[in-house]
DNA sequence: AATTATAATTGTACCGGTACAATTAAACAA
DNA sequence: TTGTTTAATTGTACCGGTACAATTATAATT
């Protein structure tokens, strides 16, 4: 693990140990330099990290801040997208409706960047939090690049799996988002009517030389998806 | 304006200018140093904010390339919310319903950190792009930091006046989404129906030094609502 | 007590450097 | 031709430095 980013970790977690509330004051710049043994640059870079990720704000002259927002019943956007675990103390579990390997319509093979004759692993879920109805998702994989699933890789997380065992990282992804009403098979797998509101997103997910590895759908039950976005500042 | 960013403004509109593709390569790091002449540092950080708003990604012992998401449709849900205006050559304007002084209710002053007997600027506004009914919105400005708005303020951008004319810096905002149904009221403003599904942001905006000075409640049309959020990687 | 000028604090911009890991291209061998 | 080894390319991690702007604390002034 990178300096940089063990030196954010461990920040990230004395806030919490600490239980600090926003507006908090970690110490200042240079402290952190001589606690952890590095240079200005590398802290830096752990703040940054932290920045990003909606922990903390830093302002000059004055200091570095713990950032926090205050609704407990939101989840971040990102957290139920592959990205970071932190789903706090949540239980995620998942009921595994399909592992296949098939090919690809021409939605999905365009998505993907691959041919219609190129083979995918078709994976769909229903996933729980905390045991009520969260969403329902139908995943694709291009099997060139995930050679091998079964039920097992992917009742648990199938990103853990992709970069753990194959040894693949993932570098980026996009994200489409729109509210739809439900269709009858979708309002049955998530206990809801027919004609229901739903969001829908659909994320296509790129390893981190670009090539899109993982198109997937998922329609999220509206009475148990509240969302977090933590965004920073006009960049520019 | 600093260095990075104004590279980083050329860059972005290199990209724009000749049209380049998802996967197309930029120039190598030293020959943008040259370039522009600046240190590395500098293009790195360049670089760094280009790929954060998703236009580039980077590939060690390969090079810089260009990132592009293929949706014509889909408006990025950042530039919806205040911050970069890159609308691209979208018309977005306003109806402007409500400019007034109040007192906020325990809502709106909880969420914006202030009494109910401190004074708040309400503003409601549907707003319309290209002509379309878009959204409805409500939102709260601190008296305190936004002294002064009128009508002519509202119909243009809020967000420009209070960085341009009050000199403040907006430093982040906390998003909370969810779906549900359209009241009566608010299916009149978008010309929908009673209980059509909704997507509804809560937004709440900090200056740079992390005091709250907007809360806003925006509702959106189901129809003319389609986001993308380009997000970057697992960071840690 | 309230305002204003001054000084100390503190993060950010920018420079220039070394080492290194991932990728790609070239050279070589089977 | 095909695979393998080697070398060149290229971005990232990390160091340590100077200058500076925004904030906050202190001192001086009204």
């Amino acid at each position: 693990m990178l300096k940089y980013q063990q030196i954010a970790a461990e920040i990230e977690q004395y806030i919490n140990q600490h239980d600090l509330k926003q507006g908090d004051k970690l110490p200042v710049l240079e402290q952190l330099m001589s606690q952890y043994g590095v240079s200005k640059s590398t802290v830096t870079k752990a703040l940054e990290l932290l920045e990003r990720k909606g922990i903390i704000f830093q302002l000059r002259g004055s200091g570095i801040f713990v950032r926090r927002h205050n609704r407990p019943g939101y989840m971040s956007l990102f957290s139920t997208q592959g990205f970071k675990s932190n789903l706090g103390d949540r239980m995620l579990t998942s009921d595994v409706l399909d592992v296949s390997v098939t090919k690809p319509d021409a939605t999905v093979a365009q998505n993907l960047g691959i041919d219609v004759t190129d083979d995918v692993y078709r994976v769909e879920r229903v996933r729980f939090v905390d045991g009520e109805v969260f969403c329902h998702e139908e995943s694709y994989f291009v099997k060139a690049i995930v050679p091998y699933l079964n039920r097992e890789i992917v009742a648990d997380s199938i990103f853990d799996y992709v970069q753990g065992a194959l040894g693949v990282t993932i570098g980026f992804s996009d994200m489409y988002m729109q509210v739809g009403r439900l269709s009858a098979s979708e309002a049955g797998y998530l206990g809801l009517q027919q004609d229901d509101p739903t969001l829908r997103i659909e994320t296509i997910f790129h390893l981190s030389n670009g090539k899109p590895f993982d198109y997937s759908r998922i329609t999220y039950h509206y009475e148990y998806s509240q969302f977090v976005v933590q965004a920073n500042g006009p960049y520019m």
